[in-house]
DNA sequence: ATGAAAGCGCTAACAC
DNA sequence: GTGTTAGCGCTTTCAT
């Protein structure tokens, strides 16, 4: 009764009595089949569960119909939300997705791309790990490679759409200084590799960039305001939980006169949540958080967190657009900037003189 | 220089100065090459640039070396890890995965469930969100299919992997009854389509039936343990933001008797919070929360929230070992059923007498 | 050990 | 409108 094997488009061609020429146009749309015709195949197709093969096809057209997309991990937030924007957009243009995360391993990365470009996918949408992939191979082969949320420095001409990152951090640090504060911490992310807790160089790191940017906008902005910057104040951690969690509390500790934390990173901003509650200092009596990314846990946090909102699933769904939409608009101007949104709520306060006695001290590891 | 279309077998085999069957040998790893053979064939690979196609592989093999995954919602945390799971599992065996989203629309599960059986996955693994699929045919033309997380009550043929709901729910419901309480709120997830905020009626309904083992587990072990059930105690909502939300209000308004409560799922146990904090009760001294579904922000709550851990990343693992590795062992004896974890954090206290005086009123929409 | 040749299922000229 | 045919890039007998 069950064909062994499924159905081919010969065996519907048979079934219906016509040419399998009849049948492809029938199910690829193209050329013209009169009604009745049609209708015959249909039902033969139908009779034999007939699938028409991506194989097949795509073999014939040099093209899979799918395309590939590779992020660090999609248990982040963040990332999750670009997943969910590039499934979103892959969909209204018939495309599959083939998601693989990298963990910031540009090796596993490099393997990755290699077999997306096996797979022969019709583009690729990374947040890139680095530079190990032949990025270039993959664009030549794949029709194209845009990045998502990072770019490479030494890759200028491949595409890219990223957050106004530069935008959210000065919106935060305005916002920080507004209420008053002068000794604002900086958590920001060291660059893979780099040696934890030790003040970033402030020059950009090869890999993402993007950690650099925010730095940078934080000693620009508080330069522009004409708020002196302490050297001690800005951090780097690689935003693993433990890693991140010492960096804050090396803050916390190191400076009990630090009125406000910037965490430049969701992760960054859960150590540094933690490390406040461990020290037991009062958020924002205390101490004032802010963050970069406003992930689900900002607004159920007490209080909740005031954070810089990054359209990761914006990002996610122009990126596809860019890849399979607007090919000949690519890379034109740099790269796409969206913008953030600075989402107030309740854990940043005034500044206020100092800390309340006895507090700030170490209490919990 | 470049070549305008990536070199194929055949160009290898002639850079090479041999078949085109000794180039495939070389790199399919069949067969036998000698060592000099072997190494002119890499070089003319290398100096072209060769990437075999797995188009063309595919369709000769009839299987693309690519398995299908389809979950709710991959911005979900738990569908995240499950994904991850699936992600780091089909590595190690070599698999691509192409990942989409049916947001419970069973037709858009169809939908997508026949992209990938045209794609010829090598199978598909799936929260499924409902029986419009033809699932059979996708077990048939793919070699197989394997639910995670969730099954379909009228396809028993189909293997799955899931978590130990009940036992998860069980062991809550014992220890929030260890505490002390008595009167416990259950919120629990409604089928898509039934009315919310309704008491559920006690049996699966047609998709998941997860929500229904849960409430199941809920009444079994109250019963076990010799505590009188309420039936109006038992809500059920769409686990979407607002309605989940409204039916956690309208529980903790309408009952202000209830010392505890469960939520069935983390939108439910954040509904349970903000309505918490809504209504200015303490947690927990005025009520007591637990939920299934230990995701982040259950640590970064304040205060933290006792939750069952489920193992998603695991279901994810098993599930696509089950898929592609034990295939002779698939769906004997039943689903696997992996083990939850009672994760206790400060949201649950023991009983006391009343809620303070004033509060447990609306004074929140 | 290696090459020639026959497809895998499909699309796209090209005839009619 | 519809059928015929020639591949798309690969694996796999079957010879050699």
């Amino acid at each position: 009764m069950t064909p062994a094997r499924s159905a081919t488009i010969k065996d519907v061609a048979a079934a219906a009595g016509v040419g399998i020429a009849t049948v492809s146009r029938v199910f690829s749309g193209t050329g013209s089949v009169s009604a009745a015709t049609r209708e015959r195949v249909l039902a033969a197709a139908r009779e034999l569960d007939y699938r028409p093969s991506a194989l097949g096809r795509g073999l014939k057209l040099r093209r899979s119909g799918g395309i590939g997309l590779i992020v660090p991990d999609v248990t982040d937030p963040f990332c999750a939300d670009l997943v969910a924007g590039v499934l979103a957009c892959a969909r209204t243009l018939g495309e599959h997705v083939i998601v693989d995360a990298a963990h910031g391993d540009p090796a596993r990365e490099a393997e990755i791309v290699d077999r997306l470009v096996e797979q022969r996918v019709d583009g690729v949408i990374a947040v890139p790990a680095g530079e190990d992939a032949d990025w270039r191979a993959a664009a030549r082969v794949c029709s194209s490679v845009v990045f998502a949320d990072r770019v490479l420095p030494r890759l200028p001409e491949i595409p890219a759409v990223l957050a106004d990152d530069a935008g959210g951090v000065r919106s935060l640090v305005e916002y920080l200084v507004g209420l008053g504060h002068r000794r604002i911490g900086f958590l920001g992310a060291a660059p893979p590799g780099a040696p934890s807790g030790a003040a970033s160089t402030g020059r950009d790191g090869p890999p993402g960039a993007s950690w650099g940017v925010r730095e940078r906008a934080f000693r620009d902005t508080l330069a522009q305001l004409r708020v002196p910057l302490e050297e001690d104040l800005i951090v780097a951690a690689r935003s693993a939980g433990d890693a991140a969690y010492a960096a804050a509390a090396g803050l916390l500790q190191r400076r009990a006169d630090v009125t406000a934390v910037l965490a430049a990173g969701h992760l960054l901003g859960e150590a540094a949540v933690l490390v406040a509650r461990g020290l037991d200092l009062r958020v924002p009596a205390d101490v004032s958080i802010a963050m970069v990314d406003d992930v689900a846990w900002a607004e159920l946090c007490d209080p909740p967190l005031t954070a810089v909102a990054r359209p990761a699933r914006d990002i996610g769904y122009r990126a596809c657009e860019l890849l399979l939409r607007d090919r000949a608009r690519r890379g034109r101007g740099g790269p796409v900037l969206l913008p953030t949104e600075l989402v107030v709520r309740g854990s940043c306060g005034p500044l206020r003189t100092a800390r309340a006695p006895g507090r700030g001290t170490a209490r919990h590891a």
